[in-house]
DNA sequence: CCATAATATTATCATATTCGAATATTTTTA
DNA sequence: TAAAAATATTCGAATATGATAATATTATGG
């Protein structure tokens, strides 16, 4: 409890705390997609899921790469996300 | 991703997502404490702490019993909270 | 270099969250 | 049963967050 950076941790989850941000990761858990991929699965518009995106970036969820003219995106790590969910059933 | 609660999910991270939150469930990892147990650990008003505490049980995360005058809140599956947080430590 | 496709940023308004103060409720004990 | 201790609830003001529209930026192909 000591060596615990709260404000950090409690940042992390308050960023999966959103439907629309939850949403983004599971989807990146297929793979990596771009914006405008995101934008045909999820239903919202494009300037609110870059806001998003940049969230989940700040908080080292996710990171990106270019690819020709598109950015796509991926989780950083993959295996943690599913566990996470994982336990989340358990809870 | 299609069986998957994502308004229920997002709310149980928002739940953990907030700093007073968090800490009160670091607390109880300790061992169950009851709400003035809180208030000495912790630096927010009595009120306060009864509000977050509201938010924690609704969402599943704890649960209290009466103990004489006292009621005393404890976690409802300590051993997901410790996992989810070694989760973080590996993000 | 220019046009365009793709994405990001900003400003703004609406809504949600948070905290404190005041008050209410509940439980126990005198 | 009345008082006191412990906790909960309600309300209001301040702040934070969210979505949209409008605009800016960036990268690539021509």
């Amino acid at each position: 409890m000591e060596g615990i950076n709260v404000k950090k941790i409690s940042e992390f989850f308050k960023t999966l705390g959103h439907p629309v941000r939850l949403t983004i990761v599971l989807k990146l858990l297929d793979g990596k997609k771009c914006v405008s991929n995101l934008e045909e699965l999820i239903k919202a518009r494009q300037p609110n899921i870059s806001q998003h995106l940049r969230l989940l970036k700040l908080n080292e969820i996710v990171d990106w790469k270019q690819e020709g003219k598109m950015r796509c995106y991926f989780l950083k790590n993959p295996q943690v996300v599913k566990e996470i969910l994982k336990l989340f059933k358990r809870r």
